[in-house]
RNA sequence: GCCGCUAUCGUCUAGGGGACUAGGACGCCGCCCUCUCACGGCGGAAACCGGGGUUCGAAUCCCCGUAGCGGUACCA
């Protein structure tokens, strides 16, 4: 059963998707395993579009994949070659099979197998009879068995009695799925079929039309699938779930990257960030797993601040900028980088101090429900005011340091009514950057500001 | 229903007969740091699905059960 695997002497993997949807997760993260694969081991990748099913397949979709892969930085060798262009070929090793009488025409339908089981039982696959027209099937042997050699879950055995003969084109001669797939892999002389575990069951259908074509077969690995949070396939409904809502949702490519390899394969005990050359040194099929995965993005936000802080200011910067939409960030990357695990995070944070201060009530009445905080945020524009015209991080941390004894209260009493009036809420990157930042003029007009409306309050924040 | 795959902390995983009082990471809890939020540091709770074997010895091998998932299209 083991006599005729290829005999190709480098690696050739292929990625197939087929351009129903956005790229998700699971697609990429196959292609991605594909791409490691290759990549270390010095073989070559095909990109291929399975392009058959032609209501459902769009340009606007191939686009997008070729859009996705490129964000992640997944290259490839050849193609991206379309299936339909090679249907010829298809039709012509369809006509080999049926002259051959290793395929027959037949007009059973779905209905007309399910009757067959329930007369013949389980141990009994559907055998049709040839008839002059019809879809063809593929003749599987009554007796014996086909072995699935998989790199991942071992051989994987599929008696013939189980199997019903599968149609492999359509009664007007168009190829079928399980057909093209196989003759597509023959002829790109792809060594290596590495794709989801939800491919494993029609694998035995793609073996025996390879053995009744007399070819050699590749090495399977069917990967595990990947699920979401409450253990069901991995959609739409868990949130971003294509590659690219996780880059509209501030995620960096390289952690993207780095969190899939790590989804349904470990690669060290103790170590899981990896630069993507040392995945690609260290990928291997026997380091796949063989149960399912969960898709955290809990995890995958970590990873992310983990590239965040990683990045050199230059670079964070100008994807900051091309993210946001906004120019000049300058030195509010600096004192928000530590603050921030997605691009997406650093609005929120920062955006007070392009767009003026946020109306947040509950951060008001928090901070000035406090009795010394209109006096301290008064006490602190005049010390602030004070301060030499360069208005320095330093120079503003000197002036302010001694006000928390001044009120004989802890620091924070002081700081957050001068946050608050400066970006209305409770959370900013430290208080002296930010008023650096924001300038001396700036800062003490938005003090101002706050201090009116707290005097057009006498009785304090009615919020 | 039938066929197939899978089964270690909530999650991702390490483990491939003795090194396991089962390791790491995310998340969670506590403490420290601290002007907020984070980051960082320290500590903690938390798992071998169940049952039979095999073996001197099993998380690791085998069988059964159970559960989850996938397939079962003239879809891919």
């Amino acid at each position: 059963m083991r006599s005729n695997y290829h005999q190709y002497s480098s690696m050739r993997v292929r990625f197939a998707p087929s351009p129903t949807g956005a790229l998700h997760i699971g697609g990429a993260r196959t292609a991605l395993f594909n791409w490691l694969l290759a990549r270390g081991q010095g073989g070559e990748m095909v990109l291929r579009i399975e392009d058959t099913d032609r209501e459902r397949s769009t340009d606007a979709n191939i686009a997008q994949i070729l859009d996705a892969l490129e964000w992640l930085g997944i290259d490839w060798d050849e193609g991206p070659l379309m299936q339909t262009s090679n249907e010829d070929r298809h039709r012509a090793v369809l006509a080999e099979l049926e002259e051959s009488g290793r395929a027959y025409r037949s007009h059973a339908t779905g209905d007309d197998v399910r009757v067959w089981k329930d007369i013949h039982g389980a141990d009994r696959g559907y055998r049709g009879e040839a008839e002059p027209d019809g879809a063809l099937r593929l003749r599987v042997p009554d007796e014996g068995e086909t072995v699935v050699a998989d790199a991942v879950r071992g051989e994987t055995v599929f008696a013939h009695k189980h199997l019903d003969d599968p149609v492999i084109a359509r009664a007007d001669g168009t190829p079928l799925y399980n057909l093209a797939v196989a003759v597509d892999d023959l002829d790109a002389e792809i060594t290596h079929v590495v794709r989801g575990e939800d491919h494993l069951s029609n694998t035995p259908k793609q073996v025996l039309v390879l053995e009744a074509l007399g070819a050699p077969l590749p090495i399977y690995a069917h990967l595990p699938l990947l699920h979401g949070p409450d253990g069901k396939k991995l959609s739409k409904r868990h949130g971003a779930a294509s590659v690219q809502e996780l880059r509209d949702s501030g995620y960096l490519a390289e952690a993207v990257v780095n969190y899939m390899a790590l989804l349904g394969a470990g690669y060290d005990s103790e170590q899981e960030i990896f630069p993507v050359a040392e995945l690609q040194q260290r990928f291997s099929l026997s380091r796949v797993s063989k149960s399912p995965a969960v898709f955290d993005e809990k995890k995958l936000r970590h990873i992310n601040g983990l590239y965040l802080r990683e990045l050199d200011e230059a670079d964070l910067t100008s994807r900051l900028e091309r993210f946001t939409g906004r120019t000049d960030l300058g030195p509010a990357v600096s004192i928000s980088r530590e603050k921030i695990q997605t691009l997406n995070d650093f609005e929120p944070l920062c955006g007070f101090i392009y767009d003026g201060v946020t109306e947040d009530p509950k951060a008001f009445s928090k901070v000035f429900g406090k009795a010394e905080a209109p006096a301290a945020l008064k006490r602190a524009r005049e010390v602030l005011a004070a301060v030499d015209d360069s208005f320095t991080e330093q120079l503003i941390e000197t002036s302010l340091e001694p006000l928390p004894a001044e009120f004989d209260v802890g620091a924070g009493r002081i700081f957050q009514p001068i946050r608050v009036a400066l970006s209305g809420t409770t959370i900013s990157p430290g208080i002296f950057e930010t008023l650096a930042l924001l300038g001396k003029d700036e800062s003490l007009l938005r003090i101002d500001r706050m201090l009116e409306r707290l005097a057009a309050e006498p009785d304090g924040p009615s919020a």
